[in-house]
DNA sequence: TAGTGGTCTAGACCACGGG
DNA sequence: CCGTGGTCTAGACCACTAT
């Protein structure tokens, strides 16, 4: 009568599992220290190895592991907060803060983003690459699409791809007024490309901000943006670096 | 010397059955639709049903599948806009739009909260509980971390927990003037008790958005909204209903 | 070459939902 | 009750990294 369900729910291993290597990480081990190996954890947790990886999976989904193959499971620094709204009404490129071209080229872009700019099916748009470094790792690559009709006065000055043609059609864009912007942010899972441009493996899980950029009643130009899901905390206020999350509460002793 | 690498690099299995699976749904079946289970399905692509998961986990967490234990696997519809940022500096519960209280009491919240809140260790602060419904499903379950002194008029008018306490907790709020709040987006897991309120498993992918209301030189409140990862798309702007992503270039035959 | 994490297999049993 | 997805096992081999 009083056993309050005693063990009636049972929760699974990988769960408690995943509790426990928790509470060890923020009692027995430092940021960027190298953890025994999956085969000796699950020998020692008395699982299966496929078991100790689920609780594995999910730690490294919160941000609190790095797994690399080759090397080995490390404690992760804590996440970096990545702004990502304060600079409202400014078109990408203009106070080249974070983001760095890499290469452009004239693409078809996929249905989707052909239907967004209003541009014909076939149609070929600019297509600027950049990636955005923070603390020295790679934290977000992005596909910049600009319909030609954004940028009359592009020349062929410049080569027709490469870093120098993505700083030209920037160029040109800041010469239209921007009307507006607007933002969504969903999870995905890394494309090939993306992936090795930020250290992953395909299929990682990634948080991907799409903008619209607004000018003349039309969309001038879309960016679809891919961040690491677990190494970055998106930010969208003025104050980028208040941590909130997984304070291992450090006595201030 | 023309084989292009054929081969050289070849993918996993379960990336090449995700394409194809993915490639299926969009021509194959419409949203609703269920799936064959999974151990036809693993028979019928010839691969080991855990290798066939892997597949099925990837699209579930892109938003492409639903799967419900003693249910089954169906097509997911595209996901929902959700508008997380239109209503800037307005106090939750304000144009009580989107959320519903549900509960609140006073507990002491985790050590990263109180830190935010600037209130002691074990200091005691109103909790309450939210939910948020779109489209007649529950897409986000919300704590909002309301401090004794953001509320000094609040009395014990109400009975001490319940959803009449939550609301005139959120009613005291509104007496504040509110200076600013930003907020952050990240990747979590989800806990048990909101996976339960979001009708998920428990670790299961959501958006976690933090927010600071600014009063007074304070962090007034902090909000903590647990997202569906797999049914939402978290927008910012002023047009929340635009579809980016994954459509299945569905011709306007 | 040795050791790591990543992929894959072929089973088994469990928890849940609906008839 | 049966069928579903969820958990778990004890192996095997592969891809990658550092030495």
């Amino acid at each position: 009568m009083g056993t309050t369900q005693l063990e009636s729910v049972p929760e699974p291993k990988y769960w408690h599992l995943k509790t426990v290597l928790s509470e060890a990480l923020d009692s027995e081990f430092s940021v960027g220290e190298i953890l025994p190996n999956e085969r000796d954890l699950a020998a020692r947790f008395g699982v299966a190895r496929a078991t100790l990886r689920q609780a594995l999976e999910q730690l490294e989904l919160e941000g609190r592991l790095q797994r690399r193959r080759g090397v080995g499971t490390t404690v992760a620094p804590p996440r970096v907060g990545v702004a990502v709204g304060t600079e409202r009404h400014t078109w990408p490129g203009a106070a080249s803060d974070a983001w760095q071209p890499v290469d452009c080229d004239q693409a078809v872009p996929p249905a989707a983003v052909a239907t967004a700019l209003e541009t014909g099916a076939d149609e070929l748009v600019h297509t600027v690459r950049r990636s955005r470094m923070s603390h020295g790792q790679p934290v977000a690559a992005e596909l910049l699409y600009v319909p030609a009709a954004s940028v009359p006065d592009l020349t062929a000055i410049d080569a027709p791809s490469g870093p120098a043609r993505a700083r030209a059609v920037l160029r040109e864009l800041q010469h239209l007024t921007l009307d507006g912007q607007d933002r969504a942010v969903e999870l995905g899972s890394a494309r090939a490309d993306d992936a090795k441009e930020l250290d992953r493996l395909p299929g990682s899980p990634v948080l991907v901000v799409t903008t619209r950029f607004y000018a003349a009643g039309r969309t001038a130009a879309l960016s679809v943006a891919t961040y690491r899901a677990d190494t970055c905390r998106l930010t969208f206020g003025d104050s980028p670096d208040v941590e909130i999350h997984h304070d291992p509460e450090r006595q201030a002793s």
